[in-house]
DNA sequence: TGTACATCAGTGAACGCGCGTTCACTGATGTAC
DNA sequence: TGTACATCAGTGAACGCGCGTTCACTGATGTAC
């Protein structure tokens, strides 16, 4: 560790190096998909020889960690920037459509199909639910003016099984609006992503727009 | 192209063992996921040496599509035995959940991350929208009683854009049904079965029957 | 019924490939006196 | 300021592996007369 502005220079171009491999890395996804990614492959493209990197990255898996962190994390970050204060869901929901039609591969390393045996190192599950907070902060902020129930069993539940709220004080209809608001984009984003509206003839957003006004009213 | 019950010994012999390779795997998918799949390792498996699957399968990537159909077919099939005439969305809506519980690598398969290059033959996209009439014929029947708009820009929108309704005469309200029905349920399917609600606390379920109680009245 | 032939299943060797990873080593860069 | 040493970056060879796929071939199964 080192003090942030004394750096050495060997620790600067260590940094972006590392760098570089990820964006290369990324650009290999893009092309072939996560599986496909291979750290030979990244060495050569950028002119050095396959053991070179172990310098850099223990190995693959430490490497696709670290870009699922940074995906969870740039994910975390505009979802914090989008939940100021006074902020409603819908500028929220705005705000992670635009994340991820960014880049999709990004989108699919945190949502698409999970890796058989691959568990996600705890850093990046509290990244995960700092999301969550950030979504119930919204979701409490936004309809704070019109809590009455709308879905007595599912609020509820939710009233008794609030773990994953980590101590959130939002009451029990926040709670289901929070849920219901992430799940309900989610699915809109990760078909249209997955490319099951292409050909079909309308425009995904404005099946996103109708869920983010049904949710906000 | 044989008369069924007119198979020759040969026929039968063929069509069961591309079953067991197909059996195999999809037990190889369930273990080390799609990307993983191996023609040769299959062959081991089954106790036969590699190139022989090739008297079967023109190569891994037919293997692959194959397994594709098999899963789109079979959710096709589930979701027309539960759109029978006079079925609400919710039965279609439990029988789509049931079908994806089942086997989660199947479901994956069809709307996990897209393997980059891929595109599905014709005969699978004719599933697809076999699936999306199916829904149409039970979000028409479902809401007959209570046609009246819910979302009036939407509903606009995608009464110009009906390409994929394929000529179906259901009213915008019911398009918009079918839609969000759909969505919605696979927002809560995707995020559930890739494990994001593991550790939460509460019940997806839960959250699937809100979003079914919703959609239908 | 038996014989001659065609069809098909499966094998084993081989090709070329790329992967992750370890290791001993060279050469450059930084550090201490 | 220069010299001696330690640290680090990157190389090239090597190991072992598994992959998809082709090809020539053996042996069994079915077919025609």
């Amino acid at each position: 560790m080192t003090v942030a502005g004394k750096e050495t220079p060997r620790e600067r171009y260590r940094a972006q190096l590392r760098a570089e491999v990820k964006e290369r890395a990324w650009e290999q996804i893009a092309a072939a998909g996560a599986p496909g990614l291979s750290l030979n492959a990244i060495a050569k493209q950028m002119g050095m020889s396959g053991p070179a990197l172990y310098r850099y990255f223990a190995g693959r898996d430490e490497l696709i960690t670290e870009l699922i962190r940074d995906a969870y994390r740039s994910l975390a970050d505009t979802v914090r920037a989008a939940a100021v204060p006074g902020a409603d869901l819908a500028r929220l929901g705005r705000a992670l459509r635009t994340w991820a039609l960014e880049d999709p591969h990004r989108y699919f390393l945190i949502y698409g199909t999970p890796v058989p045996g691959y568990h996600a190192p705890e850093d990046i599950t509290e990244i995960a639910s700092e999301i969550m907070e950030c979504l119930l902060d919204a979701a409490q902020a936004d309809g704070a003016a019109a809590d009455t129930p709308a879905d007595a069993p599912l609020e509820a539940h939710l009233a008794e099984h609030r773990r994953w709220a980590a101590g959130h004080p939002a009451p029990p209809p926040a709670l289901r609006r929070a849920l219901l608001f992430w799940t309900r984009l989610q699915g809109v984003l990760s078909l249209e992503l997955a490319g099951h509206f292409t050909g079909m003839g309308f425009d995904p957003d404005e099946l996103y727009e109708s869920e983010l006004r049904h949710l906000t009213r």
